[in-house]
DNA sequence: AACCGTACTGGACGCCTGACCAACATCACA
DNA sequence: TGTGATGTTGGTCAGGCGTCCAGTACGGTT
């Protein structure tokens, strides 16, 4: 058994390898974020990414999986509040905490974007481990907006869901492209009111 | 001078190189996208991309220099017929063409969204030399829609910019996501037709 | 005190990368 | 029939990559 002591300095180890190539491969891609950065982010000799978490694969798994983690950490506490009256509004605090999250974890965003667009194996990990179980949570919520009226109803779901997603994303993901653009950056909390006010007038019109 | 039959096979292989490298980059990021695949998929030795291009960054802006001139053709014809009567028809028609556009070029939205991402050189040279450009075209079209009153009028613009391209890509750019977690492949012209729908009807009501 | 397992270190290895280049092929011209 | 510009080829090269591993440190166990 290891000590305590080592437990925790590990465990801290851990972690900050893991902050450290989550920042890496969201920022430069898989192939982009070397194992030397990451291990220079983490100011960590870069040894210590193998005895930890194995191969280069292995340790972009780990590192998806913790901010998974706390998506789903927020997730589940909005399915733990209160039901709100009607669709309209369980749609609308939907959108809000997405908006939150990836206005708070671009990264997230963004290593999304990068995996779903291959056909590799990371991809189908990504969806079927993390992806897919959370369109499936969702799913009943945005078909019962459509038929409460709140959402185009003669369209097929799923494409509701990436509209929504790319909608709100976009802005986030291309932060620096956005800033360069029209010297807004997006990151600040007044953009991210505009951005939440914008999505909602589009997709919840103006109730 | 270079002979005439020289010139039409040179020509040939630069289009070929330039295809291949835009597929690849779009694929597999720049990183990702290595100059032996890149000869691989055009068939050529790898020296020629040396030969043609220049180094690596040199040949991944000729290739997105040659997507850009594509896009600027279509989006000139586009300006070119005559104008619809209102502001709802003129934004129709705008994102009509860019889904197609996007549809039958995810390889475009992909690099773009790679990019966007990246405070780098490649973002700078992109935005700078292409995609301000547009920005700056479509612009005042929005602005006139707000005007108009056919799209939310207290949000600035850029949100709202930003809200609709993302809107329209997600899909089809992460096609290969989409496909396994929902079953339904963005590619085919029924679902290219269902995402059209479904744009109009968020962004221009059901009118 | 002898031993063990965990955490960590840093150097080395082989492979692959992008870049480079000398040689060669082709054909319009002199 | 040379001659030179253009296009093309395959091999080489130095550097960087992910991976591997022998070795060290150290507290807990016996």
């Amino acid at each position: 058994m290891p000590r305590a002591a080592a437990l925790d300095t590990s465990a801290d180890t851990r972690e900050r390898i893991l902050a450290a190539a989550l920042e890496a491969f969201a920022e430069l891609g898989f192939d982009g974020a070397r194992t030397r950065e990451i291990a220079a982010r983490a100011d960590v000799p870069l040894g210590l990414l193998q005895y930890h978490f194995g191969a280069k694969p292995k340790l972009w798994r780990a590192a998806v999986d913790r901010a998974f983690s706390q998506l789903r950490e927020g997730l589940d506490g909005l399915f733990d509040e209160p039901a709100p009256a009607d669709e309209r509004e369980r749609l609308r605090t939907l959108i809000r905490a997405h908006v939150g999250f990836v206005a708070a974890n671009p990264e997230f965003a963004r290593i999304m974007h990068d995996e779903g667009k291959r056909r590799g194996p990371r991809m189908r990990w990504l969806v079927d481990r993390h992806v897919k179980p959370i369109y499936d949570a969702i799913l009943p919520l945005v078909t019962r907006a459509q038929e409460g009226g709140v959402l185009p109803a003669d369209v097929p779901p799923i494409h509701l869901v990436y509209a929504l997603v790319g909608a709100v994303d976009a802005i986030f993901h291309q932060a620096e492209e956005c800033k360069r653009i029209s010297g807004v950056d997006p990151t600040e909390p007044a953009a991210i009111a505009a951005h939440t006010r914008t999505i909602e007038l589009l997709f919840l019109g103006s109730h």
